[in-house]
DNA sequence: AACCAAATGCAAACAATTCTCATTACGATT
DNA sequence: AATCGTAATGAGAATTGTTTGCATTTGGTT
């Protein structure tokens, strides 16, 4: 179980925090809401606060266990950091997400901060569109 | 006044129409959140509600008349639509809001759609980072 | 001037998230 | 293994940003 990275990321090892680090470790869903992680809680029987599930998640984006996003629609979507950054592509229709990583608009846009005088610490990217799936079906 | 675009963008003059498209067209500030609007129609003394706010920039932005964009921090900004489509670098220690466009990147991001089989139909772009008067102060 | 659908203002309703505070559970220490 | 102090939790109230319902105006057309 999660105890392990729990210590290492200096976060006492409580059965909430294990039991979210486990709901989006098991890569059934990468992207979730903090609506759906408690929901993901409930329906495994763990009685778990919301409050808790937001301390929690904020807890561990700072700890850079997962990180956020802001998907259209407004509210925060979080997903396990494991392998490299990347950004998202999502589907307008049926709300698929795809992921990639592409070494020529990572590099315009350090250049682009850079020619504007900015020190660069972040950045968002997202493409909307009409996945495959979605274009046949009429 | 404004009652042309309203008229041509089949939007009836209305008084409060017209106040706030005054307000989003005087490039006093570019991107303002519906809280700036609605404070700026209040200190002009022009007594508006706040749904109404809201609803006319719904309208707006259907229209095409403005744009709307989610700066990080999660409410909706708003902007006069002139110009071309851009995006922005935005300071996170002053608020400070650049804009930019390039060609480099938003080819990119049309290919990496298509790659993936998605018809892209729009995308948002925001780079995070420290302003130059910022990096300054000690 | 009269009329009507569309637009407005107000307040209540909402959704997502945060805060308050009394209670509980880690985990370090006897 | 029992004890203890602190950090974490749960329940619910409170906030924030935004939307809705509805009675009342208003713009535009006759
Ligand atoms: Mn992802
Ligand atoms: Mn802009
Ligand atoms: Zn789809
Ligand atoms: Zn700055």
């Amino acid at each position: 179980m999660g105890s392990r990275e729990l210590k290492k990321a200096g976060l006492k090892a409580t059965l909430p925090r294990i039991k979210i680090l486990e709901i989006l470790g098991s890569n059934d869903v990468r992207h979730m809401s903090a609506e759906d992680v408690y929901k993901a809680l409930l329906e495994s029987g763990d009685d778990v606060g919301v409050a808790t599930v937001y301390r929690v998640l904020t807890q561990f984006e700072a700890a850079g266990l997962i990180s956020r996003h802001h998907f259209e629609g407004g509210h925060s979507v979080f997903e396990m950091n494991e392998g490299e950054h990347h950004d998202h592509i999502l589907c307008v229709k049926c709300g698929r997400v795809d992921e990639f990583l592409d070494e020529t608009i990572e590099k315009r846009q350090h250049a682009l901060a850079k020619e504007r005088g900015y020190a660069m610490t972040d950045h968002s990217l997202y493409i909307y569109g009409v996945c495959a799936a979605c274009q046949k079906e009429q």
